[in-house]
DNA sequence: CCGCGGATCAACCGTTCGGTTGATTGGGCA
DNA sequence: TGCCCAATCAACCGAACGGTTGATCCGCGG
């Protein structure tokens, strides 16, 4: 008996409902529990660890309307408690964004999947986070292998703040004296972000900024 | 028999699987045909009514990754061949902003709902569509009153326009070439909004218009 | 050690934006 | 019918933005 456990993480019903069905066709795949956040999701870990019921794979959304979001969950799990090793965590998210990806990453996710994946593919991403591998959408390898190959867009630091302050809709004295240096060297900066997003003003440098998710949005 | 025959749009097969799952609980309702974008929607109503077996109710998502968006379909559907009478379309989406509602509403769906809704509210939704009544997410309702409530602050339809495309970065000029009026009236249009918005130029306009959900921010 | 790139600043100039005033048209409502 | 308002356009002007050139300082790495 091989049975894979999983949690089941999505504050939206119909998906969850999705991937219970979906999972339930599928042999040694079995999901245990669900949560609709990530807060939920560390209570029904620690409570089926308690019973003895340990989860192989947590599969998770990564954007939860409210409650603890998914890069913060995936980290929470991570750290863990202390003496049991914590389980794999598979992303699956509807968007394949550079940031997205990097801070689910960062935060320890074994994969990264995305919803418009055939039943077929989550299957296998499921398989292999619970053995210990890791689990790329084809698009989503790509994408990463497209940043560590041409790393010419990527903004600086200090340019990502700069990109933040604007998208609040501050003027380039505003920003000077937020940021303690002068307009001259905002516009330098800015003309820099223009040049890495591809764009040439302010307002579609937003644009291009939170579509790409170098920002947050909301 | 008053069953009600349902065709799901969604271009994620997790979504899909979700309502299928979610409606086969349900008495009375049956998903009779799928489809992954508005395109195939259309293909797949014009079969059933061939087969003599007709839709009641239309269930879409708004954004489809590729292919016709649910905007268009529903206009589409809405069109409809002469002689039969088009199925009401229920929109299902994540995102609860004006945008979004007031082109649908426009369009001509029958509803609007959030896909985090819970299963009942779902299924209301889809026999009140069935019965040719109007149903909208309490949260959408919500919103929609506080346009009508507060029209001091409300943007008009074309307003709300301009501002969408004002976040995708365009310039005056632009703008007025892609709504085929002149850069004079889009300006007229920009201080409007500036003015119901409280803010005096265009990047803090999309700041407040993103934070109040009146555009997707995404 | 020297080059490279990031961060900082200055001066200049053309373009765009923001705000104002004023005007016309058409639809809806009293 | 007459009024209001949304939508459309024009002309004008000052302010802000966008782009360029050129410069200094500093830390990192070959």
């Amino acid at each position: 008996m091989t049975n894979i456990r999983v949690l089941l993480v999505d504050d939206h019903p119909v998906v969850r409902a999705g991937l219970r069905a979906m999972l339930a066709d599928f042999e040694g795949v079995q999901v245990v529990a669900e949560a609709a956040d990530g807060g939920a999701a560390l209570a029904e870990l620690s409570k089926l660890h308690t019973l003895g019921e340990p989860v192989d794979v947590v599969l998770m959304d990564l954007q939860m309307g409210s409650g603890m979001d998914g890069v913060t969950a995936t980290g929470k799990i991570k750290a863990g408690e202390a003496g049991t090793p914590p389980p794999p965590v598979l992303i699956l998210t509807t968007y394949d964004n550079d940031a997205d990806i990097l801070a689910a990453v960062e935060a320890g996710a074994s994969g990264y999947m995305l919803k418009d994946a055939p039943p077929e593919q989550i299957r296998q991403a499921v398989v292999s986070a619970a053995a210990g591998q890791t689990a790329l959408a084809p698009e989503v390898a790509a994408r990463l292998m497209g940043r560590i190959r041409n790393p010419v867009h990527a903004l600086s630091a200090r340019e990502v703040q700069l990109v933040e302050l604007l998208a609040t809709g501050m003027s380039n004295r505003a920003m000077a004296r937020e940021l303690f240096i002068s307009e001259a060297t905002v516009k330098t900066h800015l003309v820099h972000i223009y040049s890495k997003l591809g764009v040439d003003n302010r307002t579609a440098a937003i644009a291009v900024a939170t579509q790409r998710r170098i920002i947050r949005s909301q």
